[in-house]
RNA sequence: GCGCCUCUAGCUCAAUGGCAGAGCAACGGACUCUUAAUCCGCAGGUUCUGGGUUCGAAUCCCAGGGGGCGCACCA
């Protein structure tokens, strides 16, 4: 090559643009327009002295039309490799066929494509290929960057309803000397100055209490937390949550924000609240059904429970549903098994399941009339939770017996029990006033709204194992 | 972690115990309005890896690796 690659290019139109500008030009017209755009090149259609080639960039798509009388370096141009960046200068004109086409004059190789994207119809569909090498899935598979794409516009209309209502967005550590804020295995690193072990946080939640006892009181974080577990269609060991907290606010506000918040998000990624997923219909506008989990029990089971039944009973209940049991449960574990065998699988939503066992809810306040329940819900939608949310525990004393009992669980064998974190229990005793909190899965969010089954298309970059050799 | 399925040319796929093939891409050629252009020609292989059975293995068996799905755990 003589010419070296350009560093910067004037690109003066884009094809989404060209199309509807031009829409009304007429077969076999020129427009006078002299335009630049830029793209790969992803067909060439050489017609002797002629060359079509589709050209497609972040917009759209767009025709240039070669010609060994008007166009430089012809022979060149035919030369270019399916996947080559390049920008093009000439008229806009409507071929006599009547594709619209910038017709080339001058042109520039930007950058070549050294690896081929592959069938130029089937692209590449080799799922391991598409999640290694995303680059090209996204080149070759539209559908894939589109997921992407929405992702982003979820994540922004997100941001966008919580700053409309007064939430601060703030970022918190990710390293915590001990994991807290939710039942889960956390990957442990090492700090080599402190020479401690430190832990990839797997929830948000007790910093950004931390950050309404300190006076913030709507605040809200989105990132990436991490949980040592098995890989699914449905679990990647990085993931994005959404918390939020609001002062004075308790589990009922949560309910009415998920559901305008979720409604929101989904006009700005689809346009609407009516959705389908996975083949039925899924119906997210405002308002949600609500019911407790107890009467969702009975509702699918049969079965009407409660944690005043004696605890041989409710495991006897248990047993009687195929739900297999195990000594060391209460009343609470019992009751959330029966729920998650019997009842949740059923539920299609959007629904409020409400009220959870305190048991089974270290960090959520005792409910108000219910005993032995706490004021939690999670909502199920197409299926899948969701969300989890709570009235939050603001009481010290009563967090630090929570603690407590976990670390004793976790000390006999429970690796996903939780540990006292002092520092928690000592922000409360400086006041949490009473607070509604709310965490939601991002990724599963955007799986819903964009009807992608796996978490992988959904994120841009999956965890993998690593590639042996090879490239 | 366990079970089932899968891996063939750059890509998408055939060949089910008997000479490893096609389409697209690439490469050479023809063609002044193409639209997955068309036509002619040419080239392309550690059939994931290593063992085994067999006269003969892409194909059957064993082990390993990658991937998918299900179970378990979770959001």
């Amino acid at each position: 090559m003589t010419d070296p690659l350009p560093y910067r290019v004037d690109v003066t139109a884009h094809a989404g643009e060209l199309q509807e500008r031009f829409a009304s030009l007429a077969p076999g017209e020129g427009s006078g327009a002299e335009v630049t755009v830029a793209g790969r090149v992803v067909l060439r259609r050489e017609m002797g002295k002629l060359t079509f080639m589709t050209m497609a960039e972040w917009t759209g798509q767009v025709q240039l039309f070669a010609g060994a009388q008007w166009t430089e370096r012809f022979g060149e141009l035919n030369h270019l490799s399916l996947g080559d960046w390049v920008s093009a200068s000439g008229e806009v004109v409507r071929t006599r066929t009547g594709e619209l086409s910038v017709r080339v004059a001058t042109w520039q190789l930007l950058a070549e494509a050294k690896r081929s994207f592959g069938d130029k119809w089937r692209g590449i569909s080799d799922i391991d290929t598409r999640y290694r090498q995303r680059y090209a899935d996204m080149w070759s598979n539209p559908g894939s960057r589109q997921v992407l794409l929405q992702r982003s516009r979820a994540v922004s209309a997100i941001r966008r309803c919580l700053e409309d209502r007064g939430f601060v967005e703030v970022e918190t550590p990710v390293f915590h000397p001990v994991p807290g804020g939710a039942t889960a295995k956390p990957f442990v690193t090492h700090h080599n100055a402190l020479d401690m072990e430190l832990y990839l946080r797997i929830a948000l939640e007790l910093h950004l209490k931390r950050l309404v006892v300190g006076g913030m009181e709507r605040v809200f974080e989105i990132g990436r937390v991490f949980r040592n577990e098995g890989l699914s269609p449905r679990h990647n060991p990085e993931f994005t949550m959404l918390e939020l907290y609001q002062a004075y606010a308790d589990y009922h506000d949560m309910m009415d924000l998920t559901e305008q918040m979720v409604a929101e998000v989904a006009v700005a990624v689809t346009g609407t609240t009516k959705l389908g997923y996975g083949g039925r219909d899924l119906d997210l506008s405002p308002p949600w059904r609500r019911a407790t989990l107890v009467e969702l029990v009975a509702e699918h089971s049969g079965q009407e429970l409660s944690l005043e039944m004696p605890v041989g009973e409710l495991a006897r209940r248990a047993e009687g549903l195929g739900v297999p049991v195990e000594d060391r449960w209460g009343p609470g574990k019992l009751l959330l098994e029966i729920y998650e065998k019997t009842t949740e699988p059923h539920l299609w939503g959007p629904v409020f399941v409400m009220d959870y066992p305190k048991e089974v809810s270290p960090l959520a306040r005792d409910h108000r009339s219910s005993p032995g329940m706490v004021e939690r819900f999670e909502a199920v939608v197409a299926g899948r939770e969701l969300c989890n949310a709570f009235s939050e525990l603001t009481d010290p004393d009563e967090q630090l017996a929570n603690f407590e009992a976990q670390a004793s669980a976790r000390a006999a064998g429970d690796e996903e029990a939780m540990v006292v974190d002092t520092d928690y229990v000592r922000a409360l005793e400086y006041g949490l006033p009473p607070t509604g909190g709310l965490g939601v899965g991002v990724d599963r969010l955007v799986m819903l709204l964009t009807g992608s089954e796996a978490i992988r298309d959904v994120i841009a970059f999956p965890t993998l194992r690593p590639e042996v050799a090879g490239d």
